[in-house]
DNA sequence: GTTACTGCAAACGGTTTGCACTGTC
DNA sequence: GACAGTGCAAACCGTTTGCAGTAAC
């Protein structure tokens, strides 16, 4: 798999040791290819048998976010975690299944008039849209 | 005060009972014309050398939404509430000094788009935006 | 008098932390 | 061998809940 051999370099560029644990969370999500919670990528860790301890996730997606190595998301007072570097997007959760999808940000022209408008340095925003997607209208 | 009277009616109006608790809750939301946390509340509640519990703040908080008296908001993990009948709208809060300012949604005809782009159902959104208010930008 | 509301204390769920041990470089 | 990373248990913080007593209508 070459993608893992990608980041064992990123990581030893930027001087993070790669450790069984750091490869198994890279791997999930890679895998997932959207965001998931700390404890959904536990879930997938036990399903393939492994272990690592809930704590050790927290540390290391921290620690990944400092590096860029992913990106942290806020779903409904609960963080969720993404394999970063991508191009700054939004997310569009199905309220049934949880699944995600991706959305270009709408809001460049926005946030300037906003900043004339307001005088406020404007430095991030987020947003989320909220819906059922097709699959589970059909339910 | 006659904003008072008002909304002594319309809890009539709903059968909800009008508690020493729940004119303080009217009071300070009044007064602020912000969102503000539970936490947030109870401190002004402090101040003004009365007493509550913070469950039932929460409680109630949870009461008022139901009955679309408040608005609930996440700011960065944690709710805040504003009182409600106002007209959907978004925030922009200052990180220095959380002054919070309120938006007009821009976002109308972007959802229409996204409901046609992705078949999904939308149910509801969120925005925020983040950055210095213009007094803090002198310090 | 009935029922909703409150105080109080305890639980909760997601996240973080302190400390001694272990593994990577 | 040094030091970053880990396991484990306990703390943390915002929020909720169960229960018995109190207040509103």
């Amino acid at each position: 798999m070459e993608q893992l051999a990608k980041w064992k370099e990123l990581f030893k560029e930027k001087n993070i040791k790669w450790t069984r644990q750091r490869e198994l969370i890279i791997n999930i999500l890679t895998d997932a290819n959207r965001p998931l919670s700390a404890s959904e990528i536990l879930d997938k860790i036990d399903n393939k048998g492994e272990k690592i301890r809930l704590s050790t996730i927290y540390r290391n997606l921290n620690t990944f976010n400092q590096f860029d190595v992913v990106e942290e998301f806020e779903f409904s007072g609960r963080k969720k975690f993404e394999l970063g570097q991508k191009e700054h997007h939004h997310h569009l959760l199905c309220l049934s299944c949880e699944e995600i999808l991706p959305l270009e940000c709408p809001l460049e022209d926005y946030e300037e008039k906003i900043k004339e408008d307001t005088e406020y340095d404007i430095l991030k925003h987020n947003m989320k849209l909220y819906g059922i997607c097709p699959k589970c209208q059909k339910n």
